[in-house]
DNA sequence: GTGGTCTAGACCACC
DNA sequence: GTGGTCTAGACCACA
């Protein structure tokens, strides 16, 4: 199954969106060893160079760590993990909720909506 | 207060959402008749040109109603502006709701975060 | 009923084909006098320069003639209304043929699509 | 051969169309590279700008697809390129249909005076 | 080199 | 005066 991307946005955001969520899920447990950058780029299709800015993202972001010799490696720390997530989960819900209110909608009105979609989904 | 815009996203597609803003919120109420492309351009100190654009796609939309010759206006059905409305909470919460599933929260960690994040506000 | 028009085209077209159709339907027969300018402009709520203006293309056509001190008259000749209506009929054909062949369809496509939407229709 | 426009209708349109045939005859089989907007747009005498224009009315359309960086491309798919062709055929036969009735022809003589014209025509 | 965006300034049809 | 279109030329992010 190859890698499926939205071309109207940057590729590398897109790719290390897809890491993260292996190491958030798990897929990339804390303190395991990332594949080299060109193999990732190797198996997603992609020029090492773009896998190389999407991995730097990752480190920016905390959830990756580089050591010089040996490679990449996900951040040991489960906190650090679970922070991360904590983090990219409160900003996404601010620009939600933020955009919602743009759109004159009271507080009972986004809950309703939420509750409404989630029971819809089958998970 | 001048208008403020972020760099990274195209111009044209917040000076839409900022015209969508005042339609939704009643600023700019049904039927009324909206400022010359010439005039809003001037407020928003930015192009004419750019805010055209702005304009043609809340046409698209069908938010607004072009008269070639004596201006636009907000288009006269209640129900068309409330429609757009709901498509735009729609679309804007099934997004945040993959955008959670992806960070591999379940559907009360979303339901919580966002019930605790609405009762933290004062409105 | 008040006239209903399509705010992307010009007005004095719209008006001039509302007319023509009048003309060819025989709601003004041969021979028969037109409206004044200016009750047909408060008939259709425009402003009398436009509905002159929709008038001065009808007489380019031939549809109309103007008597300089009595008013606007159908032409008398009724083969000219129906040579009127033929031309009319061929160049919309024609151009409607072109597109069609510009779409690669061949010959019995498009008499197959033709027949098939009037087999549909009421009338 | 340069190419020639109607200087009464939007320029840009009149290039969509233009490549739009060039898609549906198979000058640009599906899933071809289109020519970049600058070297469409020399072709053409036009401003890159204006190119750009009708190149993005096509993405809208579904024929192109657009690879941030590296091009536009005609859609893979086949049916999608069938599917507007049909979409195309239907639109402009309806509009053909309303207009022949407008001027009082009944279905037979819409369908007589397509048949004659076919006839005529060597191809 | 690719597409995308923006500005400045001009011209047009229409009413 | 209104919207709509076009050109010329510039700058940007991305790969």
């Amino acid at each position: 199954m190859p890698w499926v991307f939205d071309p109207h946005r940057p590729l590398y955001l897109q790719l290390a969106e897809k890491i993260e969520a292996f190491i958030l899920a798990g897929t990339y447990p804390a303190g395991a060893k990332i594949p080299s950058v060109r193999d990732l780029a190797k198996e997603a299709a992609v020029n090492p160079n773009t896998m190389q800015r999407a991995l730097a993202k990752l480190e920016e972001d905390g959830l990756v760590i580089t050591q010089r010799t040996s490679g990449r490696f996900v951040t040991e720390d489960k906190k650090e993990i679970a922070k991360a997530r904590n983090r990219l989960a409160q900003e996404e819900a601010m620009q939600f909720i933020m955009k919602m209110q743009k759109l004159e909608l009271k507080k009972e009105e986004i809950q309703a909506i939420i509750n409404k979609m989630l029971g819809e989904m089958k998970v």
